[in-house]
DNA sequence: TTGACAAAGCTAATGGCATTAGCCATACTC
DNA sequence: GAGTATGGCTAATGCCATTAGCTTTGTCAA
């Protein structure tokens, strides 16, 4: 019996690449194992079970959306094309990984090193856009959750089939950005909310 | 033997308070079986399997959120406190019923004459609200979508703990309702876009 | 009242999956 | 070249969903 020169980056990737193509919550310890021609319990020998396999899936995922997130508000320099690049890339990610985009949102353990500093390091993407409406401290959490809801609800309403009716969705999502746009531009003081 | 007195209502609601404590994804025939006093099998007299007893939970739960929404809206006059009455009502439900509230997000079989209602009747209460602002036809589409993409984003990425740092959530959730008030009350013609 | 039949339970069996235990071959190190 | 850690394997267990087929319970009509 050859080796098949696994290790845990390699059991990783081919699980993101399964989740890709049959969806996060049919990822399964089986598949993965099957696509690398190895029996199911040789993949303990490098990852600790499904739970850890998901775990180390969301952290690539994370790094992946960082890079993707990043990159994409470098080729911006108004604060509106920076939104609208991080926009644009956010939702690109989830298209284009439909698997692995789900794995972004696991409950993220505080002790958890990795995913602590992926999720942090995606966090910083996205002030520096908001810095970039001046906005900070308490207005830029604000800003920033309202951003993530947003995104994070279009697309998963969109991957799920929620949008029914006959109306383009770009141009939807655009709308929904462009909200987004005209909100942090004209941020109120925190008092109009009373 | 005695006879359980079960029927598909029973079997779904406890479907639902199951999937309330112990999380939509761990909803179980098994644990449905146990709380019933039941064999597994018998379940299947009826409902047929755990996709069909999904499914029948989502109804369930597209209508009681229906339910929730139509009576908080009831209790506004003007548009903003529709909108708010909605909002809070959304969030409130979600919290209320962690379980139920994820079965709301299946896919929807187009052909499925009960869940296709239940969305429609949800999507009039929304459309009622945003005709309060003056908006219909296309731009209730966009904000329609802006709006639900809004609010489940908040409330899964909430549920996720997606809400690290330290600053209140409600506030936070105020302020991206306040968004969508703002946003709702001066739409801007379609050509902005452009 | 009784007897037939549908409905609602049950047990047993199958198959998929995750996980653990423990065996054996491989490859690296000295 | 020997020794050992490593990476594969098979076997076994347990949980869950599903199906088949049996038995009991009610109900309804003769």
């Amino acid at each position: 019996m050859p080796r098949a020169g696994l290790s845990r980056e390699v059991v990783v990737a081919e699980a993101a690449r399964v989740a890709d193509e049959v969806g996060y919550e049919r990822l399964t310890l089986a598949a993965v194992a099957e696509r690398l021609g190895v029996a199911v319990p040789s993949l303990y020998k490098h990852v600790d079970g499904l739970g850890e396999l998901r775990r180390d899936l969301a952290v690539l995922a994370l790094r992946d959306l960082g890079v993707a997130l990043g990159s994409a508000v470098d080729r911006g320099d108004d604060a509106d094309d920076g939104l609208r690049a991080i926009a644009e890339a956010y939702r690109g990610y989830a298209h284009a990984h439909p698997g692995r985009y789900p794995a972004t949102l696991r409950a993220v353990d505080p002790h958890d090193h990795d995913a602590d500093e992926a999720s942090r390091a995606l966090l910083q993407i996205v002030f520096s856009v908001l810095a970039r409406y001046g906005l900070s401290g308490d207005e830029a959490i604000d800003a920033t959750r309202a951003l993530r809801a947003a995104l994070h609800g279009f697309v998963t309403l969109e991957a799920v089939g929620g949008f029914g009716l006959p109306r383009d969705v770009d141009r939807s999502f655009a709308r929904l950005v462009q909200i987004l746009d005209t909100a942090f531009r004209d941020w109120s003081p925190e008092r109009m909310l009373l």
